[in-house]
DNA sequence: TCCTGCAGTTGAACGTGTTCAACTGCAGGC
DNA sequence: GCCTGCAGTTGAACACGTTCAACTGCAGGA
């Protein structure tokens, strides 16, 4: 028997996200996962540490299929309202055959322990290619935005997506049309707001959010604020 | 033995909520909490439906708290934004000692099938105390606001409310500092943008984020939307 | 040929949240 | 005094996620 390590952990995986998929996430028992697999229950936790584990690696597929998606959808010289909307649609269909479990889904990322976390230091890499889709959809927009501003607005619009995602999980309309709804009126606003920054009467408050928002990254950045008691 | 129903449940809630704070959330099991309560496992699960229910316990009791605790702070002709800041902080310190386990708070309150969801309908009445303390604080302040956004301003106060707590529970930081400064930033932030919305060339973003407020509320509001697929 | 080490694997066992059919004891009719 | 109904209670039993000491089989040296 015994094949490579790889062979084995992507056998699960798949057989796990079909279940997930089928039966919804408490259903999927990790018994009838290894079973499926060919595989004992040990050694379905030999290859990951827990079932939530099996949610990062569906987490991992979800982000790199929305890059792929949503790539080619980036116009050139687009307004950035139409750009984000792509991003955030793109992004609502991949994970659209996955809403039945969102709520794990939110469950295990909300975990400060956890390297699940969209906020954790583990994670940095996967939030890092987040915000460079957003950086993205920021560069090939025609709008025109002030510098300062502009470094920080694909953080800003990645932290809208999360708000969005956060709607859609608790989304119990139909197909979750009004997470749709939202979005296609959030982007214009996004835009308009975008739009009257550059307005020196709006001067002050652009400037105390890019501070706000410099305060929040270094959260992200510097892991050596996680000190706890000594 | 057999006391009254009501006896046993709060008994019990108050041996949960003990535990909890004491050992955290999952090192708490229904069985001690049983035990330590004087009953059996299965009497503890006549009164409560799950362990979630006992968190909701505590998610009610943190409310009224937060409540008793804002009400004398909130200042007559004070600026919007710091009758805003005493809100949030207000509940912040209520929440403090529940820190711990605010993961598994989140947890519960993120399953739309439970009536714990900030969203649901089981928990409109809980909501609309939230708003209604949110509308003490748009009432008593000073700040000056038009009445299309004083009508929705509440409900944007509270999804504020609600982002800082999401903030806060996934907080590493010693005592949740980064929180408040995150509290101290923003609403300045909020004052200075309500100010700003007040303006002419600032009417247009105005009007469309008041209508996507409407949106929004529209799902909170009317449960009829809750369909799904016949 | 035998031994060693190790990556891959096994499944019984533990403690958990939760369920449920059965028990207890009291209030109130007869 | 006896029966009935029911609110309150019981704990064994179930399936689950997770752990861990032991097993397997192969590669590579002696």
């Amino acid at each position: 028997m015994a094949r490579t390590a790889a062979e084995t952990r992507e056998l699960l995986a798949d057989t796990a996200l079909r279940l997930f998929r089928e039966h919804g996430f408490d259903a999927t028992t990790m018994r009838r996962i290894a079973a499926e697999a060919g595989v004992s229950i040990g050694n379905a936790y030999h290859h990951f540490a827990g079932k939530d584990e099996l949610v990062q690696e569906l987490y991992v597929r979800i982000q790199d299929e929305h890059r792929a998606v949503v790539e080619p959808r980036l116009v050139e010289g687009a307004p950035l309202a139409d750009n984000l909307r792509s991003v955030l649609h793109a992004g609502l269909d991949v994970m659209s055959p996955y809403h039945g479990f969102g709520q794990t889904f939110l469950r295990i990322a909300v975990q400060p322990t956890s390297s699940a976390s969209p906020f954790s230091a583990d994670s940095a890499p996967a939030r890092e290619r987040a915000l460079g889709l957003m950086r993205l959809a920021v560069d090939r927009s025609g709008t025109k935005v002030s510098p300062g501003l502009g470094a920080r607005l694909p953080q800003l619009l990645w932290l809208t997506h999360l708000a969005v995602t956060l709607h859609w999980v608790t989304d119990t309309s139909l197909d979750q049309r009004r997470t749709r709804t939202l979005v296609d009126g959030l982007c214009p606003v996004v835009g308009r707001a975008i739009a009257l920054s550059r307005l020196p009467v709006a001067r002050g408050l652009t400037d105390q959010v890019l501070i706000l928002l410099d305060s929040l990254s270094t959260d992200l950045a510097d892991p050596a604020t996680k000190e706890s008691v000594s």
